[in-house]
DNA sequence: AGCTACTCCTGGTAGC
DNA sequence: TGCTACCAGGAGTAGC
């Protein structure tokens, strides 16, 4: 599933191919996608303005749009990929794929262009706004920005009685974990998904933060995860971070740490892998 | 504050 | 083989 890192891997590359064009257009295939915008409003917003930034928050994609020859953004596309969804920048006459959604036709630079959304199960988003903040909610710090830092972290976490696996998954929390790398960051800083906020030690609290980071870096580096025919970059290449799991999806198999056996639980209706020997619950 | 349950969706798969 | 039933899951929302 696109968590921050492959949100921030498709952003990457999906940057060289339509920064600096111009929107001469939309298709839209699926209306919810667009959260429901009149073709009416999509013009306003998108046609005629060029793509002069792209950006990521927590696990959306931000294109800042600007009029004219202007390069003072005054509209923003801002795109979530949820679980399914993909973004693809392909010919502007080309047939678009089976399960698009949503696409932004592009004018010359070379030849015209088209950035694809393509989502299968239609719970991404592709939204429009003069301030990214009439859409994006709530949104804790970045997990590998500056202003998350050691301190504050330990200090928030030791704070709360909510259980380390929802809390981490709560995105005003900290932004752009996802269920895949909670349960490897969870496994790595050796703390069991139940413990609540209050009972992890400073140092166990330390250990997590430098795990979260360690663990999205590096996911950030091997192009983030695929391991079904979901996630592809914008090339249409598999990240590789997969590989590289202690724990998620690796149910039944030997921990690679200890050997020991990891377990597969529900915790808020999210599928929970841990290692009971490596993640002693206190 | 924070829990559970429900909703949105469909490709893939397990079970028969 | 062909059918049905169920599951995955990010995040918003409702109800407690």
């Amino acid at each position: 599933m696109p968590e921050l890192p492959e949100v921030e891997t498709v952003a990457r590359l999906v940057e060289p191919d339509v920064l600096g064009r111009r929107i001469t257009g939309f298709e839209v295939d699926w209306r919810r996608t667009v959260g429901g915008a009149s073709d009416a409003a999509l013009t306003a917003a998108l046609v005629g303005r060029r793509i002069v930034l792209v950006d990521r928050r927590a696990k959306y994609i931000l294109f800042g749009l600007a009029p004219g020859k202007s390069r003072t953004v005054d509209q923003w596309l801002v795109v979530h990929l949820r679980m399914t969804g993909r973004l693809v920048v392909n010919a502007a006459k080309s047939a678009p794929d089976a399960h698009r959604r949503f696409g932004v036709v592009l004018g010359p630079r070379g030849a015209n262009r088209r950035l694809d959304f393509i989502d299968p199960r239609k719970f991404g988003r592709c939204l429009v706004a003069a301030d990214p903040h009439d859409v994006l909610p709530a949104l804790g710090p970045e997990p590998l920005g500056d202003e998350f830092e050691a301190e504050g972290f330990v200090r928030e976490l030791r704070a709360r009685r909510r259980q380390l696996k929802p809390l981490l998954l709560d995105q005003a929390f900290v932004a752009g974990l996802g269920n895949i790398y909670v349960d490897e960051s969870l496994h790595r800083a050796g703390l069991h998904p139940l413990t609540p906020g209050e009972r992890v030690s400073r140092p166990k609290a330390r250990a997590l933060f430098a795990a979260i980071r360690a663990v999205l870096a590096e996911a950030i580096e091997r192009e983030g995860s695929s391991f079904d025919t979901f996630y592809r970059t914008p090339t249409g290449q598999p990240g590789s971070y997969q590989h590289q799991f202690q724990v998620y999806g690796r149910d039944g198999q030997p921990c690679r740490t200890c050997g020991h056996t990891i377990q597969k639980t529900v915790v808020g209706q999210r599928g929970t892998h841990f290692c009971a020997r490596c993640q002693r619950r206190r």
